[in-house]
DNA sequence: CTTGAACCAAACACATGTGTATTGTATGTT
DNA sequence: AACATACAATACACATGTGTTTGGTTCAAG
C-alpha cells in the first residue's frame, strides 16, 4: 500500500501493458495514488497538481490528459477512501473472517490503523464540511459504524442501551486515532490500540 | 515601524477607549480573534490576510501595521490555543473548582466542547506536523493530560496500570470530539459527551 | 508506411496569495 | 495652531496555483 519513490518506477511492459521497464507513461491510477499520499498531510488543499507532476516526473500536461480538472481527482480520492475504509468493504475483507464479536471489533480498528498512516481521514472529514454531499456520505458511514460497533457489543451480551453507549466509545476511540501525531511507529500504535481494545472489551 | 512585546498591553488613552462605538480602528487583538474564527475551518492555510481584512472591513495595510508578517499571527493563534485549552489554564479555571475526580474529568471534557465549536484543535494538530517546536509542545501537553486523566482515575481507586489505560481511553474520547462534523448543536454534543463521560466513569 | 490514438511538454492567461513602499487621514499632545 | 503618532488605503512586485491551447512524440493497427 505504501508508495513513494516506488511511484516513480511505475513502468510498463513493452506493448502498452501495466508494468514495463521501458514505458514511463502514467495511468490515471498513478496520479490517484500519488495524490492519496499527498492527502496524508491532512488537508485536501495540499493536493496540488504541480507538485504531483514534479513528483511523478512529468508536467501538468499529463494530468489534464487523465483528468478533466482537479475536482475529478478529488472525487477519485473520496471514492478511494470509501473503497479502503467503507464499512461494507472492511466487513467483507476483514470482519467476515472472524466470528468472535470482540475480534470483529478489533478487525475494524486494526484496518483503520494499518491503512491510514497519515491524515487522509482527517482530510476527508475536514473537506466534508464544505461539501454537503460528502458530508452526508460520511454521516451515513458513521451511523453504519456506530450500529456495527453496537451490534458487536450486543452480541457480547450487553443490553441495548449499554451496547450503544459502548459502541459510541469504541467509535470515538477509533476516530481519535486519526489525529495521532506522527511520533509513534506503526507497531507502537498497534500495540497501544490493542491495549485500549482489550480494556474496552473487558468491561462488565 | 515595528512593535514587539509591548503590543500585548495595548491601551489607549482617554477618548480612544477599547470598544468605543465611535472608534472603528482595530487592535491587534481584533485580528487575532477574527483569525481564530477562521482557524475554525480546521486548516491553518485557510487563515488568509486578505479575507481577514475584508471581514474586518479594512485593507491589508492595517494588518501589516499590527503584525510583522503572517507568521506572527500564526504564533499568536498558537499561544491563544494554549491559553484557552492548555491543561494548566484549564485546571486553574475549572478543574480546581470541584473536588470529585469524576467531576474534574468532566470539567476538562466540558471545556473542550464549550471552547472549540469548530476545528481549531485539528488545525493546530495538523499544523504541528510541519512545525517541530509546536509538535513537541503538543506532545508535552498530551502527556500532561494523560497524566491528569490517569491521576483522576487513580483517585477513584483504580490500580496504577488500569488508571493509565482508562486515562488513555478518556483522552482518546476527548480528542475524537475535535473531529465531529458540524451536524450537532452544542447542547446535543454536551449531552452526548455527558453520557459517554458517565459510562467511562462508572466502569469497575 | 501511414494513420490515429494515447500521452506528454511548453507557453499562455488568469486568479489569488504574501509582503513592501508610499501616501493619506484622524486624533491626541504640545 | 503645529506636530507626531496610530492606523489605514493604494499601488506595486513577486510567487504559486488552476486551467487551456497547441503542438510533439510514441506505438499499434490497418
Amino acid at each position: 500500500m505504501k508508495n513513494g519513490a516506488d511511484i516513480m518506477n511505475v513502468q510498463r511492459k513493452s506493448p502498452r501493458k501495466k508494468n514495463s521497464a521501458v514505458d514511463k507513461r502514467l495511468r490515471r491510477e498513478d496520479w490517484i495514488l500519488a495524490a492519496w499520499e499527498m492527502l496524508g498531510s491532512g488537508n485536501m488543499n495540499e493536493v496540488k497538481i504541480k507538485i504531483l507532476a514534479s513528483k511523478l516526473g512529468v508536467t501538468r500536461g499529463s494530468f489534464y490528459w487523465h483528468f478533466r480538472n482537479r475536482q475529478e481527482l478529488i472525487d477519485a480520492l473520496v471514492d478511494r477512501w470509501f473503497a479502503i475504509l467503507g464499512l461494507r468493504e472492511v466487513i467483507e475483507a476483514d470482519v467476515a473472517l472472524v466470528e468472535d464479536p470482540k475480534e470483529q471489533l478489533w478487525a475494524v480498528f486494526k484496518r483503520v490503523i494499518l491503512n491510514i498512516d497519515a491524515g487522509q481521514s482527517v482530510a476527508l472529514r475536514l473537506y466534508s464540511r464544505k461539501d454537503q454531499k460528502l458530508k452526508r456520505r460520511i454521516e451515513d458511514e458513521d451511523r453504519l459504524r456506530l450500529g456495527h460497533y453496537s451490534d458487536r457489543y450486543k452480541l457480547m451480551g450487553f443490553s441495548e442501551d449499554r451496547a450503544i453507549e459502548l459502541g459510541r466509545i469504541y467509535q470515538a476511540v477509533v476516530v481519535s486515532e486519526y489525529l495521532r501525531n506522527g511520533a509513534l511507529s506503526l507497531d507502537q500504535r498497534l500495540a497501544a490500540a490493542g491495549q485500549i481494545h482489550t480494556t474496552l472489551t473487558s468491561i462488565t
